[in-house]
DNA sequence: ATCAACGTTCCAGTATGGTGGAAGGTCAAG
DNA sequence: CTTGACCTTCCACCATACTGGAACGTTGAT
């Protein structure tokens, strides 16, 4: 199948799909007489497992590794473990950090409402902040 | 004073003063005859204040956004209050998509535990994802 | 034969907040 | 007079995942 077809069918670009295959998550297409790409119809599978592994909040850098895996002849369950128990940690740090933030924001904002703007001393930026 | 004082002055670096004046958050500083830029000593609270925009989340270009309003002679108060109720509407947004993130890669994570490598199928990527 | 719709490559730009380095000018101490 | 620490400008690059466009070749239908 043609480059365009492939972007049809999973719902993506050809643009998007050529940069896939320069950032090393497609193996090299066979090419048509005339230079176009040729794609065996499997491939639509692993663009949705690319799909899969970005709504999962992994890298394409990540999501790569285990296909570069799986292309060596190997199974990447182990891999895909410590990758996904990575995200995990990561993903609680995040949550942390910005519920920290929030707090902070909150309190700046809810002081900007109580506040009297008169207060304002105009030789420095914002009370507030 | 010169750039490397201020740098030192306030925990940056004279490459990020110089960004920031490129960014337009800085406003023109006078040089000396030798072409230095020499800062009026007060610019100390501005650094500082562009630094407790930043820990409270806002983006230099929200942070220019407020010191050009008191650069302009007025009181940025109801600028501010609405960028951090907006900025408080973000981080909840934020907030609420990555707790439902950590939902998904928990569950993919606890399948991958539980779930025989011995089952995986060689003609797909990887059954967890 | 011609036209649209597809394909190709390559280069550049998006947003964010800087960082690194080259090539050169200035200043104070020894 | 030279050395080292400072300053100047300018251009390029980091990560991330694409996107836009130019300039040109191919395919299939009318």
């Amino acid at each position: 199948m043609r480059i365009g077809e492939l972007a049809n069918a999973t719902g993506t670009t050809t643009k998007t799909l050529r940069f896939y295959e320069s950032a090393g998550l497609m193996p090299i297409p066979p090419r048509t007489s005339s230079g176009y790409r040729d794609y065996p119809s499997d491939t639509v599978h692993r663009i949705a497992f690319i799909r899969r592994g970005q709504s999962a909040g992994l890298t394409l850098a990540q999501i790569g590794e285990i296909l570069h895996i799986r292309d060596g002849g190997n199974a990447p369950c182990a891999h895909v473990k410590s990758l996904l128990s990575e995200r995990l940690k990561e993903l609680d740090h995040q949550i942390a950090d910005l519920l920290a933030l929030r707090e902070t924001v909150q309190s700046l904002h809810s002081a900007s409402l109580t506040i009297e703007p008169a207060a304002c001393a105009p030789n420095q930026v914002c009370q507030y902040i």
